[in-house]
DNA sequence: CATGAATGAGTTTTCATTCAT
DNA sequence: CATGAATGAAAACTCATTCAT
């Protein structure tokens, strides 16, 4: 009954491990049969060709992270809660798992536009789509919402990109969620929700 | 002497459009030959290769944007002004280039780390650099400098990047950079040069 | 398990005929495909590359025969004996695979001189060896060992060299054996083992 | 008027030097002419092209040491004290010029049979030509001449040829010639010539 | 004339995919 | 079914030779 069926998730580790670290075109089938210990024709088996595995795994750990990341942000509670628990969500999932997401964010521009685009949940637009919300509700106050989703997209990723890469110490993002969150609010205008503790007295435009 | 009659600068040129609008794995030497209008051997009496084009092409890039950048950070001026200079001048390069730009943000993930960090001037460090000083100087408030440095760095080249993919419209990036030097100011909780309005007294952290 | 069909002797059979018949140099990987009667692809499963091929398949057949050859050379029966069972060898397996002994004999020259002298039982060395051997033994009396070496060993393989290249008729190398053994006896100075006829009375030293 | 004419002769001597130390096919057009210190036009000049340079390069070479060679073989004084001269000739010139004849002998397999049999007075011709002259005359008693002629030629030149590759010690052939000599006599079985002091110790002419 | 960049045909090499075993 | 050798089309690279300057 329990036999380990096939060596589906060996090969799909392996190929995300080596997409991560050299990039997908960089990688060989006799790589990825070689990493995950069984034959060149054995992925044949579960997927088309190397181009279908790529975009097949690259699309189902986005959407897997935007499912996640829609529910939170489509959530309850005020736009700068949820703008947090998504932080939350991304770091700690960086944390459990880097690998996936090294490969999700150095993968972006291996895949045609359109197919990104046609992603269900693409998480820029989710971002985007936020934060156009929170403007509209007035919780936000940036101009330029288009903008704004871009910037806060880039000082998340940025620092996880770097870390990623080698170039940013520190055990765990986790670590660097408060201040992540704090910047983002700041370059969203965020309105202070309590001016509660003297914290966080941000930004307030005139 | 003997002219030096050359295609070195329209193999170049085609190379760096080529590689923006496809990447470097997608783009052939026969793709670029064409484009060129010579013959694939040429490219090989100035590099030894498409790899080792690439690299160079890219590096001399970077270089020549972060000595402009050096200039800049390391200049005079406080460091709120030096850093709306460095946003103003990547800005109007990317609009009077954007295919130089855009083999730029989107080439980064196709060269060994090792090689990047060797980089004389690597903008990422020229970033973090300037950061720390201007938090040792105390005109930055930020707490942790390496992640304002990786945060206000995404901030910038995110809007870009989306732009240099395709996805954020708009003719040109200048007319974004009064908003961003002030999202980068927010981030790094730099202190009000003018009391000018009574605005902008942010974050001061506790 | 599953069956190893291969077309690898194929490809080292037709390598070793062509290189012999044109020199390294002069074959290509389509000459040896189309003669080995497969694809172009297929040798790369076997060797890293052409010059790979090559002196894999060099060393290969110098070291079978530097074996047979070492273990007549450091075998019983006296010195002479011993020369003799080694001509008869060279000769024997000459006549019996011609192409493989002109591969080796013309290729020697296509390969670095590092390498060749890496190789484990270079024939030159073991002749050397042997005839210190036999001079210390005092069978041999020829004053530099170095030298005798040298001079035996081109006696031997020129006449095979001048076939190989087409320049010296006659069926069978083994035909010449015994003219050849007696010379290299005269040239090393060896001993007349028993005063059989008066004949070879000639290079007696002193 | 005594100008430097052109840079033919550097040209050459760089070519026949790079042809020694790494077989024709192996060296470059591009290799010469750094040598050389020219362009790469500048060869085609002087002759049509690479093969034709080498081909040319090879007989000159060839023929200038054949007609040497020939004065000797075809000269005075009996078969032995002719061989003698012969490989003093021989030794005599490798010592002066090492490359050159590196050059001539290992070059050897890289021109077809018939272009060498067709150079005006092969030296392997030559060779089995005094020895057959040797024989008929009655000097020399070995049985079958062309064996004979290959033999001492293998004799003669593998010294060389190991000196050329850096496997065989000494300052100068030279110092070989004598014992050399003396190996050929004795393969050719070459009629002692004085029974006189007491053997050989060397070659005096009679 | 000399130069060295360009040519272009030929060669080597790569590698996703197929398929005989 | 699994395997891994073979395929073959595409890509990269080489280099003798040409030729504009």
């Amino acid at each position: 009954m329990t036999k380990p069926i096939t060596k589906l998730k060996s090969i799909e580790d392996s190929a995300i491990k080596l997409f991560a670290r050299k990039g997908i075109k960089e990688v060989t089938i006799k790589h990825i049969a070689k990493e995950a210990e069984c034959s060149e024709g054995a992925l044949y088996r579960h997927y088309s060709g190397k181009d279908e595995m790529a975009w097949k795994l690259y699309s189902r750990e986005v959407e897997k992270f935007a499912t996640a990341l829609q529910a939170i942000l489509r959530g309850k509670g005020t736009f700068s809660t949820r703008l947090k628990s998504a932080v939350e969500l991304f770091y700690s999932l960086f944390d459990e798992n880097p690998l996936v997401f090294t490969f999700i964010l150095l993968s972006e521009y291996n895949f045609p536009l359109e197919q990104k685009v046609a992603l269900d949940g693409n998480p820029y637009n989710l971002v985007f789509e936020f934060v156009k919300e929170g403007v509209k509700n007035g919780e936000f106050r940036i101009r330029d919402p288009k903008l704004g989703a871009a910037m806060v997209l880039g000082l998340v990723l940025q620092p996880a990109t770097l870390k990623a890469s080698g170039r940013f110490e520190g055990r765990r993002m986790s670590e660097k969620i408060h201040e992540v969150v704090e910047a983002c609010l700041g370059v969203l205008k965020a309105k202070v929700k309590k001016p509660a503790t003297k914290a966080q007295r941000h930004k307030g435009a005139p």
